[in-house]
DNA sequence: GAAAAAATGTAGAACGATATACGTAGAACG
DNA sequence: CGTTCTACGTATATCGTTCTACATTTTTTC
């Protein structure tokens, strides 16, 4: 089945068949009509490894950090959600949060003539983005850049959500308040974060508290450092989690070391992700609507796609979700 | 940069490069080493695009249902080892758990010329997937179709992971061990968790008390079925739920209906995922080697994608992890 | 040392779309 | 009524690989 067989059966040339495939100037509406029949009649699809020598693949590659986050999850059900109703495929590649692994699939994609790129929570630098944006149509999420002007970026203000969190926490009566941070040099989110937590942290005059541990994900080295930050000599009386993922495995390990939550501890997370609701984390967490972010991402991108050059960037106003886990007075309740 | 570039910089022919990508007969040492090096010092990276009309893409395409349950990322684990020495790359597509999805993904996938498919816990029934099978290489991850002949599985052994969990529900005491299960007509593999449920409550002499409740994964429904199942006039004081996640929202349920688990209610997950581990869950679960799984089935796509054509089905053996949501010694003690 | 076999390399026709350049008919214009 | 537009279609070069068929050289065999 190819677009000769089409063009064939509807009686047209095949360059009539492709403009009909690709919404292009000049046909009529009785030639789309016949064509668009023949297709169906011969249920034709094109072949995109084709349509990818000259033209598009109509996919779009999405490279995301890990699977293990629930987070993403809510950001692919928007990408999905714009993708529906236009002829773009996404298919995901996953870096397993190595930089080498993120850059050999952006290359891979590239490779493959995706159309362009959505890169989640991605670590490289400016550098290494104009890079691939100068190849290809580029939209990040939870990349702060807002000097960028070859790629689009699509963010929470995560200063902003930070701030909330610190303030929330100290007008519960929360002093010694940590942050538990990710080991990431380049992670703009991370570092808007832990901006944002100063900042909050100076506002209440805390100053003297502020008390960030970083660690990379790996689930041990995670609850190592937790246990450290909890029983050491100043033990907080809150941590502040950078994803509700670690603010999971901090409660865990709370629990562990007979740690009353929200009495001793307050935990509160980042990102809103449906564990949170579940009655033994009842995570306070930041709504940064991943959805949101996703279904924007991937309009922006499609628009790129299809010639757009001014830079834009989208910022959406996170909001604190309070649950029981910073609520102390929830639970005499 | 193309393949001319790379031949002329060589001194070869064209087709010599071909031969040296493709680690096809008839290279001689000095003629590979030479035209790697022009490679490397080129940059050279073949496009798949091009590669896709003739031969191979190198690209594998991998169906999961939805990126929310973490027992995926352990699969993903896996076939990323295995991938890791190929040349092979792996790209997801997300079907949101729809059979109307997961077609339109592999259809999206073969016109995108991926040199085979891997579907994990895919609805399809036999017809739809020797469908797919005559076109494609294909490798499924939990589907039971022992008689298959034209595509490889690879599974644990669903029913005997089943029995495990009532038998050691039995042992510890418990009698009213009701199911929570998947409604999805097709599924194999709820079928054989159902069926080793049925014998292992058989075998315990437990049978008039087998009771099986289906639900959709959506949250709100997973819910209401728990608060139906836990607010009954026969109140199981067990319940083994078909995955980990469902598990995990059952826990929740109970808990907001004051049932202390393990000693009210205990509660048993399938795939042993990470989350399992922490203090606020301790779920018992079944492992089924999630990573083992992964590693096997891209070793056997690969291998068919090579050629294979007898058929192969791989299980791996179930094994317990006992935690404390099922043993009511453990917090006594 | 001639014939056969194996090893090594090359030329060039595919693969299935896209997109440029162009032809032709009918409408609009003055 | 001739000229210029506009709308609609077509012919075909092109994209970057693969792979078949073949030519040449080297090795093996008797």
């Amino acid at each position: 089945m190819t677009i000769r067989d089409v063009a064939k059966d509807a009686g047209v040339s095949v360059a009539a068949v492709s403009k009909v495939l690709r919404d292009a100037y000049g046909v009529s509406d009785a030639l789309r009509a016949n064509v668009r029949a023949s297709m169906d009649k011969l249920d034709y699809r094109p072949l995109a490894a084709a349509r990818g020598m000259r033209g598009q693949t109509y996919t779009i590659g999405i490279v995301l950090p890990d699977l293990r986050n629930p987070f993403f999850a809510d950001i692919m059900d928007g990408v999905n959600t714009a993708l529906e109703r236009t002829q773009y495929r996404a298919m995901v590649g996953i870096s397993q949060s190595s930089v080498e692994t993120e850059m050999g699939i952006v290359e891979s994609m590239i490779d493959r003539q995706m159309d362009g790129m959505l890169m989640i929570g991605s670590t490289e630098d400016r550098k290494n983005l104009d890079i691939i944006a100068r190849r290809k149509p580029l939209v990040t999420i939870g990349h702060h850049d807002p000097e960028a002007t070859t790629f689009d970026t699509v963010n929470n203000h995560d200063q902003q959500g930070a701030m909330l969190v610190v303030k929330h926490l100290a007008v519960n009566g929360y002093r010694k308040i940590a942050m538990f941070s990710l080991v990431s040099g380049t992670s703009t989110i991370l570092i808007q974060r832990e901006l944002g937590y100063r900042r909050g942290m100076m506002e209440a005059g805390l100053g003297k508290h502020i008390n960030i541990t970083s660690s990379s994900q790996i689930l041990r080295e995670v609850q190592l450092n937790a246990r450290r930050l909890l029983t050491g000599p100043q033990r907080p009386d809150a941590i502040f989690c950078w994803t509700d993922l670690i603010a999971l495995e901090v409660i865990s390990v709370a629990r562990e070391l007979g740690l009353d939550i929200p009495n001793d501890l307050a935990v509160v997370g980042y990102d809103n992700t449906m564990f949170c609701d579940f009655a033994q984390n009842n995570l306070t967490s930041i709504d940064q609507s991943g959805e949101q972010l996703g279904l924007q991402a991937a309009r922006l991108l499609i628009e790129r796609i299809k010639g757009r050059a001014v830079t834009e960037h989208f910022v959406v106003t996170p909001r604190i979700v309070v649950r029981q886990s910073s609520t102390p007075a929830a639970i005499s309740a």
